[in-house]
Order: structure tokens, then C-alpha cells, then sequence
DNA sequence: AATGAATGAGATTTCATTCAT
DNA sequence: AATGAATGAAATCTCATTCAT
């Protein structure tokens, strides 16, 4: 399993710093070579080919994460609880590895339609979570019986995304994780006053 | 001024069918051309480069779109109004235009981060005018009065961003418009039962 | 007769004017025109291509040149008489029109070698003057009879291109004109000590 | 070392035979690279881009000649031996490789203004020889005190230049070395008689 | 005679991937 | 397992020339 071996974990580490420090389209896979310090033949050794790396690159870093969300919802009991401290995390991954928060919201998704139809395959597991959320808060009467799931999960991800691409386009300035009680607030009782 | 003569709107046409049709990076000038019925030097006398066909493009297209929403939004009363008013409208926009509907979720994307800077120059229209209505709302005091601006834009267009999105990659297989109520309903009121 | 109507010289000098000024590959057919004032189009009325632009450029200019340099050494009686002369003159012509000098010096050089080949037929008539010049020097008795003819005009027109060229290319910043007299003496009588 | 590599002298041997066969304009990167039996991108692990191929070829050519005609001279006692010296190695290293000759006396010169100053910075080498024999001359007395040094030099290379250009045009039908004498004389003692 | 919009051929360079060592 | 030199396909843009008006 080459997904044991130190040399995988490298190659896509120095994917992330390459193309967040050169953008994607100026990452050849000769810069993420050399930013690993293997040979650029030596990538073909645990990828078939560069958009393996980026789909890998995706896989590790999203799977890791949804496994620490899963994790710390384990105990909550509220769905609001829950939906908080998805946003919180989603957002305190983010602001933990700056890297990444570039690579993710702004330089994969100039990667071609082909590879964010595969990347968005990575993203179901992160979505079912939100599903099951959603589910749970509507079949224990803390959210609208008539809420379109669908939808709201859409929603969920397109705020948490544009809040956190937003924050990446002004250079990280500003504390994302602060952010995470106005949003969570937000997406449970809207904008209305009541 | 290139922008009056015919043949500027007919490559910009032929640029959206062409990127829908083949992807952005299989759009190739030869083909926008041959799509348009001009030759490829002819392009170069209306866009200074391929780059400058795809910011025209978003300009004419989103432009116009602003401007059609500022009459739309005009008559009316209430934030709440014309909310949903301008979650329809952008709806049917990309309803009316499947091609455009493609490119701009999926093709345009792709395009290098200076262009998209660009492109983001041109939305600062659109989202001034969703500032616009928040801060209406908030005024009139119709939406709370603590809200944060900056973080219910972002909310808003990432709502509508992502539900057309998920509408483009599901193929255009449902009736997007009339989800324009359900997700008015959700920015002004959430997912919570009262 | 195409020649005598104002528009044809009208060209041939704005294409001296944008060559010097923008330098042989920037000089486009369009600039030529633009300089003259007619449209593009007018320049095929009076010329076959491009290339027969600058033949006829070269054409009446040193046409003009070589008749005038006959006239000047007419009433002369000494072959070194003319050859002095000679230099003068070629070194008075490009000094006067600078723009003249930069085209013929350095930028026509840079066409393809048919053209070159056209230019060089062009140059026959001067070249034939620099002949005679050193025939009736032979003849009468100046000259040393064991000079061969072919080298020794290759000798005068290599050394006053040279010159003319290195005033060129420093700008022309020194009096060319001036050196006439020097390099009279050299081609005449050599380096050495008698 | 790039230089070191056999390939490096590979490819500027195949680009002196592409452009002598071909002519400037038409000895694409394409053909230099079929003529030197690599692909296309090789060439760009050897040189910046088509520029440097020709800048380089004529470093090499024109380095080793300067290097050359410095031992040759080494030992000579007298400028005038030296100046004759100088005119016989010139004409003989481009009598001994023909493409070379065609390369540098008609192909080169179409090449643009800006390449040509490169070239020139190159040729202030071979110059600077010149001189060296022309100042050693006037403080051994062989050549005149008053002589213009600048002037001399131009003299000496101007027709050095244009006597291998006309044998180059004249498709190198003659022996080019045989003249050397004849033009050595010229240059010393001029077309008079004493 | 004059215009100028339209044409379309053609070449440099990049970079993911391979494979002999 | 690792290397890195070599490969070669592919696309933007320029500009001399034409021709309908």
C-alpha cells in the first residue's frame, strides 16, 4: 500500500506548498518534485499521474477531516449544536493550515470539470454528514418539518463555502473562527427579526 | 466603439456555446471562430486577447443582468420582497441561458486566478446591490438589527451560488426557479422552528 | 506612370520615416500607411507588396545618389580627385537624411536575402561608378597597374559601409563628414610608413 | 555545464546547417531540431528559446576563432605579418566550413536589432585584436603616427566583411584564402603608387 | 481612385509522462 | 526504488494582402 509510505505523504504535502505558493496552473509536477526533493520521475511511482495527486491530495486531507468532525458531534445531543460546531471546525481546519485553505478554495478549482466532478465524489461523505444534521434536527422537531434538505445543506455549504473563499481573497486577514457563531446563527433563524 | 458592432455580441455568443460545449480549455479561439462564422484573425480585431473575450463576456452578461435587476427591485417595498425578487430573477437568468448557466458555474472557474480577479471586479456590482437590500432591511427594521453585512452577502450569494451549481452538475434536471421561494424563505427565516 | 503621382513618393518617405522609427519588423504595411496618410488598401495601387515598398525606396534614393555623384566627378581630372569625393559625398548623403541612414545602415539589412539580393542589383550602378574610378586611376598611371580591380572596390565600399555603419549604431553623435579626408588618405596610401 | 554536453555543440552545429540550407526565417526550432535527430523540447534543456541558439552558435564559432587567431599571431614579430596573418585565418575558417560562411555573412544579418547588438557584443572581441596589431604597429613605427586607429579598424574589418560577403554571393566559386595577400597589401599600402 | 474590414497561414514554447540506467 | 534526460503534441496571435463598397 503505497499510502504508508512516507514518500505519498510527502509528495502530497509538497503539492499543497507548491501550488499555494505558485498557483495551480504554475505547479508542474517538476515543482512538486522538487519541493518534495524526490526526482520528477519518482512521483510515478505512487501516482498515476498528476491529477491523481490532487484527487489524493483532496482524499487525505477532506477524509481526515471528516473523521474529526464525526468525532467531536459524537456526544452533542442538538442539531443546532451540531451545526455549529461543523462550522466551527470547517472553519478552524481551514485557519489551521493557510496552505491549504489557498489550495482548496481558490487554486483546485481552476483543475478541469473532469477532476472537480472527482473531487466532489470526495466531498459526499462531508455532505451526508450535513444530511444527517439536517435529518436529525427536522425528526426531533428542533427544525421545520417542511425544510427542503436538499436545499438547506445547500445552503450550509455555499455560506460556510463563500464565508471561507471570502476570507482566503482578503489574504486571511481577519479571524475566520470568530465567525462561526454569526453564521451558525444565521443559517438557524435568518435574517428576520421575529 | 467595437462594442455596437454586430460581430462583438457574435463572438461572445460563440464563446459561450463554444466553452459550454467543449470545456474551458478546449475552447480554443479556433473554434469560438468558427462558431461565430468569422475567421480567427477577426477576433483580434473586437478582444484584444482570449482573455479579454471571457471578462467581455462576463461583463456584457452580468452587467446587463444588474441593470435588469436594479428595475426589477425598483417598485418595491419591502427587504423581504425583494430578496426572493432577486433570488428568482438570478435563477431565471441562468434558467433562460443554459449555455451561460455552464460556463459561468463550471467553465469560467477554471480560468487563471488573474482573470478571475477580474471577473470578481465585474460581480462587485451584483453584490453591492445585495448590500443594498440588507442594509435596507436592517434600516426599516424588517431584518435584525445586529446582523453582520459582510457575512449575510456572503450568505446570500453562496446560497444561490451553490444551488445553481448543484442545479448545473445535476444536468439542469429540475425546475431551479421554483426553488426561489423555499430559499427566500430560509435566508429570512432559517432552518428553525419558531 | 505610377512614379510621378504624389502618393507614390508620399509612401516611399513615410516608409523611411517608419522604419527608422519603429525598425524593419515593426514597420507593418499598416504603419507605412498610416504615416502617409492613405489606407491600406491605397499602398497596392502603387505597389506590387512590401518588398517592392523598400526596393523602390533604395531604388530612388540611391538612383538619385548615383546620378549626382556622376555630376559631381564629371569636370574632375585625378582618379584620387573622385575617389575623395566619392567618400565625401556617400558620408554628405546619409548625414543629411538620418532617418535614411538608419534604414539603409541597419534596418533594411534585416530583410530576407532575396530582397537583399534586389537591393544589391540595385547598388550595380553605384558600384560600377566606384569601377571606373579605379580603372582611370590604373590607367593613367595614379594607380598601381597590378591592382586587382574586383578587390579593390570591395575594399572602398566595405570600408565606407563600415564607417557609416559604426557612425550609425554610436548614434551618429560624431561628424561624419569629417573623416572623409582620413579615409580618403587610408584607401590611397595604405597604413605603412613609406 | 550545458556546454559540455555533447548535445549543446549538437544542436548549434544542426542550426548552422538548418539556416544555411534553409535561410533564416524558414530554420524553425522544428527543423534545427530534426537536423541535430532530437525532439523539439530537447532543444529548450539546451538553450532559453530560439535566440540563445544563435547568440550561442555565435559565441562558439566566432570565441574560438578569436582564441585561435591569438596563438597564431603569438609568435609573429611585425603588425604587418600579423594584419596578413589576421586576413588569412579570416578567410580561411570560413573557405573551411561553407554553411558557416553563408550563415554568418548573409542569414545572421536578417536576425533583428536586438540580437545583432548581442552579436556585436561578441564580435568586440575579434576588434579588440584589431586593435591591438593596428596600436602595436604605430608604436613600432611600421604604421603611420597619424594613423586613425577607430578608422583603420573599420577599414580592416569593413573589408575583411564585404570580401567574404561577395564571395559568399558569388556561391564561394573562387578561393576566398588565395586573396588574402592582394588585400593585405591594399590594406598597408593603399591603391597608389609610391 | 480610395477605403479598411476581414482573412488565415504559420511557429515558438511548455510540461506531463516515459524509460533506460 | 529512484533517477532525470528526453519526448512531442498542441494553441495563441500577427500581419501582408484582398475585395466589396
Amino acid at each position: 500500500m503505497k499510502r504508508n509510505k512516507p514518500k505519498y505523504h510527502q509528495i502530497i504535502d509538497a503539492a499543497v506548498v507548491a501550488i499555494a505558493e505558485n498557483g495551480y496552473h504554475q505547479a508542474q509536477v517538476a515543482k512538486i518534485a522538487k519541493q518534495a526533493g524526490v526526482a520528477d520521475g519518482t512521483i510515478y511511482l505512487y501516482f498515476k499521474n498528476k491529477e491523481d495527486i490532487l484527487i489524493s491530495l483532496f482524499q487525505e486531507k477532506m477524509g481526515s477531516f471528516v473523521e474529526k468532525i464525526q468525532q467531536v458531534l459524537a456526544g452533542k445531543t442538538t442539531a443546532a449544536e451540531k451545526l455549529l460546531l461543523l462550522v466551527e471546525n470547517h472553519f478552524a481546519m481551514l485557519s489551521e493550515d493557510r496552505h491549504l485553505a489557498v489550495v482548496t478554495q481558490l487554486e483546485l478549482r481552476q483543475s478541469n470539470k473532469e477532476l472537480r466532478l472527482k473531487i466532489n465524489e470526495v466531498l459526499k461523505g462531508y455532505l451526508q454528514l450535513i444530511d444527517d444534521v439536517l435529518k436529525e434536527g427536522v425528526e426531533k422537531g428542533e427544525f421545520k418539518a417542511s425544510l427542503n434538505l436538499l436545499l438547506a445543506r445547500q445552503m450550509i455549504f455555499g455560506t460556510i463555502d463563500e464565508t471561507v473563499t471570502t476570507w482566503v481573497m482578503n489574504e486571511q486577514k481577519y479571524d475566520l473562527t470568530a465567525l462561526a457563531p454569526e453564521v451558525g446563527d444565521m443559517l438557524l433563524n435568518g435574517f428576520s427579526i421575529r
